[in-house]
RNA sequence: GGGGACGUAGCUCAGUUGGUUAGAGCGCUGCCCUGUCACGGCAGAGGUCGCGGGUUCGAGCCCCGUCGUCCCCGCCA
């Protein structure tokens, strides 16, 4: 039999409750968590959002009480009356915070029962992907769970004060709109009223908050939903939430400061340090030294390993001379065998004309002096796993070969990535040996473990510099040469202006031409882009021009925005940070869906409210919308 | 669209070279227990080995296909 919640008032939380509170009346309310029974004596682990009490049920005290509490099992929902008293010293639990005290049941109500579930909220081990996600509102209340998303809101009101004080205002844009020019599929949504018309969900809410500077308010900022179709990724939902903003009259100096600022706040409400500024490098430079643009400081870089060869040995080995020979280091991954390196294999992107060598031995028999050379310009230790990525002659992948002075070709910057990605996946899969990745662990649980949700950021935070590492890129190219269709491609939107310096250099050598935009990445992932942009129309033509978009296309496309740029657009600039990213790495996660409290999974379905489906013929004519059968 | 890993009890997993009736821990059910806190004790229930097909005297194990989850490439900043 269940009871009524009747006129019970909760007094107090399940985890806050400490000695200093013994001999109060209380009544708590809220899941079960473990019931122990030892026949006259029932103990109830009752837990919220906020921790566990123990509630003791003590058949001579109250026998009813202790009736229902035979009844109930976890997860039921209950009521305990009582009061705090001290536990003896022999029962004082120190792994509990609560673990002092207890409570003394006067009275239990039974506001509840709960069907027995597929696993529990107090399970240690990690449930498979497919059951934490159907049954997600179980899931959502294992305390690990409850910690992350407090943690997530924690941030963002620390952002939101940050950007507030910094002179921003929270100006919404529509969800209902048109195609954004990210250049990611849109998400439409079909018309009722206009037959055969579609509004875009926003991609980002990037030419709303150009007008919003067009329109006088100087510095907007928003925590912004986002909607991208494309496929997903540990890193990629297909809504996120972005911090986005935009200023008037800023240069880049000043969107950095902007950023920095908000973001040290928001790293002090998780209890970590974030040291700024942040420390900067070229595209190229990344590039170069990571074979990304999202580069993971937390292990070594590449390692130029062209001066270890001859071009003798580099003809014997069919690795082209003219790309770039790196070495990557995994560190303390030991020798692998060859079973071992082969199921690594697939880790390499076989597709960008690059090829590596795993097997250090069979270099070193063939050419010694250079695998040892390899190894000492890689700094390499005897348990340090190095490989070596090269430009492989034989396979023409379709890439620009083009060398321009002092920036990368696209088959150099190939070679590179291979590289690059190959180290990153390694990396993931070897974490366990080379421990780079437990320093940041460590920060983030001691910085959970100081209780940083209770007291929002009161005490001194944790020194956070050897676990995260920020980096701004700067010095993007402007554009990219699509060998397909035989034109420059925008590296970035089409609003982003040039480095001034460079734009004389617009019609004569594309290539060279910089975009004034920048990225901001962090321990491998990229957090935010934003840009300078374009706020004249002449250079806004010129840029559409080169692009090789037509007037028609772009009135088509954005006129309404170029119509607002006439009417007194200030220089204005911003960026875009993933917020979803920023909550993952101060949680100490891997994916997203850890910070997502209704995440999809990388087929895009929604296992708990089982979206998408079919829809009924009633909705689709009143859309005019007739679906085609698969094809 | 492509590559890789995984799929055995509610959950976590074991299952030998293809061989009788598929196991363990946790959880669950019943009974017992007044100081447990991952309580303990006794007893018990629980399986279409993801699904479909094939090879075989015989398939959880081998082969083909398919579905699902995860990671990656493409795609997306």
């Amino acid at each position: 039999m269940l009871d009524f919640l009747g006129n019970l008032e909760r007094t107090n939380m399940c985890g806050e409750l400490r000695a200093a509170d013994s001999g109060k009346q209380v009544v708590l309310m809220g899941w079960v968590n473990r019931r122990r029974d030892h026949g006259n004596l029932i103990f109830l682990d009752l837990r919220d959002r906020t921790g566990i009490a123990q509630v003791v049920l003590d058949h001579d005290l109250i026998p009813d009480g202790h009736a229902k509490g035979e009844q109930v099992r976890p997860e039921y929902v209950v009521a305990a009356v009582g009061k705090v008293r001290l536990r003896d010293k022999d029962a004082i639990n120190p792994k509990m915070p609560t673990g002092e005290i207890e409570i003394e049941a006067t009275e239990l109500r039974v506001l509840n029962d709960a069907r027995l579930a597929p696993f529990s909220p107090s399970e240690e081990a990690i449930q498979n992907e497919e059951v934490r996600l159907k049954y997600r509102y179980i899931d959502l209340r294992r305390p690990e769970m409850q910690r992350s998303f407090k943690l997530r809101h924690d941030i963002t009101l620390a952002i939101r004060e940050s950007l507030s004080k910094q002179g921003f205002l929270e100006i919404e844009t529509p969800i209902l709109t048109k195609s954004t020019p990210e250049g990611a599929r849109d998400f439409l949504v079909p018309s009722r009223v206009h037959s055969g018309e579609f509004y875009a969900l926003p991609q980002s809410p990037q030419i709303f908050k150009q007008i919003l500077m067009i329109s006088g308010f100087d510095r907007y900022f928003q925590i912004a939903r986002c909607f991208r179709d494309e496929d997903l990724r540990a890193d990629r939902q297909l809504e996120f939430t972005q911090v986005d903003l935009e200023m008037s009259f800023p240069k880049q100096e000043t969107v950095f400061g902007v950023v920095e600022q908000f973001m040290k706040a928001g790293f002090a409400a998780a209890g970590i340090d974030l040291p700024i500024p942040f420390p900067r490098i070229t595209y190229d430079e990344s590039m170069r030294q990571f074979g990304t643009d999202k580069p993971d400081l937390r292990l070594p870089g590449l390692i130029d390993a062209r001066p270890a060869f001859t071009d003798d040995t580099l003809a014997t080995l069919q690795i082209d001379p003219a790309l770039p020979v790196v070495a990557l280091r995994i560190p303390g991954v030991g020798e692998l065998s060859r079973k071992e390196r082969e199921d690594n294999h697939p880790l390499f992107d076989q597709k960008k004309g690059a090829k590596f060598i795993d097997d250090f031995k069979r270099l070193a028999k063939g050419f010694p002096e250079a695998a040892a050379r390899v190894r000492e310009l890689a700094g390499a230790a005897d348990a340090d796993f190095v490989i070596v990525v090269a430009g492989d002659p034989a396979h023409h992948i379709k890439a620009s070969d083009t060398k321009f002075p002092g920036r990368l070709s696209e088959r150099e910057i190939n070679v590179y990535a291979a590289a690059g990605n190959f180290r990153a996946e390694l990396a993931k899969k070897y974490a366990d040996r080379h421990g780079a990745f437990k320093v940041t662990d460590e920060v983030v649980q001691n910085a959970a473990a100081r209780g940083i949700s209770e007291r929002n950021g009161a005490s001194e935070p944790i020194d956070g510099s050897k676990a995260f590492n920020p980096m701004w890129l700067i010095d993007f190219p402007m554009f990219e040469f699509d060998l397909a269709a035989a034109k420059w491609m925008p590296a970035h939107h089409p609003f982003t202006a040039p480095i001034e310096a460079d734009m004389a250099n617009l019609k004569s050598d594309p290539a060279s031409v910089r975009a004034n935009c920048y990225d901001l990445a962090m321990n491998g992932l990229e957090l935010g882009s934003g840009s300078i942009r374009i706020h004249r129309k002449d250079v806004q033509q010129q840029i559409f021009a080169s692009l090789g978009i037509s007037d028609e296309e772009a009135r088509a496309r954005f006129g309404f925005f170029l119509d607002a740029l006439e009417y007194g657009t200030p220089p204005h600039g911003g960026i875009a940070l993933g917020l979803d990213r920023i909550a993952m790495l101060l949680a100490g996660a891997s994916n997203l869906r850890e910070v997502i409290a209704f995440p999809k999974t990388a087929k895009a379905i929604d296992l708990m409210a089982e979206a998408p489906t079919p829809v009924s013929e009633q909705q689709l004519k009143e859309l005019h919308i007739r679906v085609a059968a698969k094809s």
